[in-house]
DNA sequence: AAAATTAATTAGAATTATTCTAATTACACT
DNA sequence: AGTGTAATTAGAATAATTCTAATTAATTTT
């Protein structure tokens, strides 16, 4: 439940340049995506939060995420009318929804790549993000 | 609020085949969004369709919503946390909304460059769907 | 250091889109 | 006409998220 150096001095900076409090609700649960890197929703946070800081309230747990989705340190990925689901990974990537184990996966795009997809817009639409999703299914592998 | 024999066509094939019953419901619930290509909510289209048939429920809007979806007449458009919108474009595009005016648009893509997003899966994923959703902004054009 | 200001957290209520339930209706087939 | 199945309906229930108002924490000013 510790923030490597590296990730700390991530987080630190970050809010500071969003003139954002480095508080400990935010750490902690930024703690807890960075570590377990499982696109959990909001609750299975607020439930893992719990076990090491029991007075966290589910309404913080929303306010932190939303904090650290504007802020950047952290994505927010949504699939069809499922609960959100928060990704640490800062690369630029699409997500992969398994139909039969609900697992998502991340899935490395290259920039080059995405950047190719703005190509297509009118020109004068500007992309602030792109958002993509695959959903499927996963074979397990023969061994 | 009459559907073209063109989509007419293709909303009683399409049904037959899922064997599914071409109900006034249905029909009519598809012609609204045919016909106005706006990417509608579920309320919107309630609203809409009340005008006109006027008993019909907004579980019945849900409810043939989801079977136009599943049977493969329209598509469904999740952006964020938003209510899910609807679209008759069948053919491959992604969509576009803007940040300023809430308003969607289709972004037209070939059908290969589609193709090659699923080459960068691993090798055991199977993509039976693939979502792309910009954000962003449209400057009004000068003229 | 105390007071004042501001931001963040908290508990719980409220909201909102969607789904569920159980009853009724419509339709196809004997 | 009678039966069986699917679809529709109204309203209740659910679940994720947001809102509200009060409290706490941290920072700056006096």
């Amino acid at each position: 439940m510790q923030l490597s150096p590296k990730y700390k001095a991530l987080f630190d900076t970050t809010l500071e340049k969003c003139s954002l409090k480095a508080t400990k609700q935010r750490e902690h649960i930024f703690s807890l995506i960075v570590d377990k890197r499982d696109h959990p929703t909001a609750d299975e946070i607020f439930t893992r939060s719990r076990q090491t800081m029991p007075t966290i309230s589910l309404a913080t747990v929303y306010n932190c995420l939303d904090t650290l989705v504007e802020s950047g340190l952290i994505r927010q990925v949504n699939f069809e009318r499922e609960p959100s689901r928060y990704c640490p990974n800062l690369k630029p990537h699409a997500h992969f929804l398994c139909k039969e184990t609900g697992l998502i996966y991340d899935i490395d795009l290259p920039t080059a790549l995405i950047e190719h997809l703005k190509t297509h817009l009118p020109k004068n639409f500007k992309a602030d993000q792109i958002e993509i999703n695959f959903n499927g299914s996963v074979n397990r592998q023969k061994n």
